[in-house]
DNA sequence: ATAAACCCTGTAGCAACTACAGGGTCAAGT
DNA sequence: ACTTGACCCTGTAGTTGCTACAGGGTTTAT
């Protein structure tokens, strides 16, 4: 009655995850990834838990955090080696340039939305779309 | 009574962009930023519409675009060349990542925000950052 | 049993910086 | 005028974060 795991090659982590199958390797190599249990020829065999961490890392670097960074933000969710205090330095630190992140996307959001006002309008758009992050 | 235009070093501009100086060289070897006016004896001499540009591209950066992406979003800036649709199009396009960009940070920003909460409450945090981005 | 499709390790390439090396320029102080 | 220190120049080499082979082993399906 045991419960079976459902397992995953590494080209079929790549392809859920939307993580390149060589990249999958390199995040094992730099210690982002645990590393996954082999079979008898040793081959990785990855499961769910691989899977999560593998998107949350990816969407990650889509928002411009670095691989240190995203090292940062993963140790946090393991944090029983940490004081309660640590937890919530770092997080303070990180929450902060998020939500920088999200006034400058705001920005670039609403002059991009704009501008195709503007074209859906047919007016000449001007598209002062550098001082969008300049001011 | 002609006005002075205020003029910058490498390392000025550097300096007040928040750009490294060599960085800047980078920039210009690779057609992002225009070239700047050069000196009797061969230094470059920048304005201010080049630090506006440096200063975009820095931030564009930190949201997690590619210099390609970049390039697109500063070309729809100077759109004379581009027909309406074009640009609508290609606006249409960076929109929707910037959406999805947001989206996510957002899920950040929450649960950093509930962990420094939990930790304020100086209840044991279980910290689950990994599943914010995974569902 | 044999082919196709995948995996392994290791290494080499690419993008986007970053940091020299070896020499020239410039501005400030004397 | 001259020196000195901080900066600039070009070119090249190193770093990070992937991405793509090469040469060989494993797995799966027929």
């Amino acid at each position: 009655m045991n419960s079976k795991i459902r397992s995953y090659s590494r080209a079929q982590a790549a392809k859920v995850t939307n993580v390149n199958a060589e990249t999958i390797r390199y995040y094992e190599s730099c210690g982002l990834l645990q590393p996954p249990a082999r079979s008898a020829g040793g081959q990785r065999i990855y499961i769910e838990e691989h899977l999560q961490r593998l998107i949350f890392i990816r969407r990650s670097r889509e928002l411009g955090f670095t691989l240190k960074e995203i090292k940062d933000l993963i140790s946090l969710s393991d944090s029983s080696d940490r004081s309660c205090s640590q937890v919530r330095d770092l997080s303070a630190v990180h929450l902060r340039s998020i939500k920088a992140k999200i006034r400058d996307l705001k920005k670039m959001e609403k002059t991009l939305a704009d501008m195709i006002k503007q074209c859906d309008a047919n007016t000449t758009p001007t598209c002062p779309i550098i001082g969008a992050l300049t001011s």
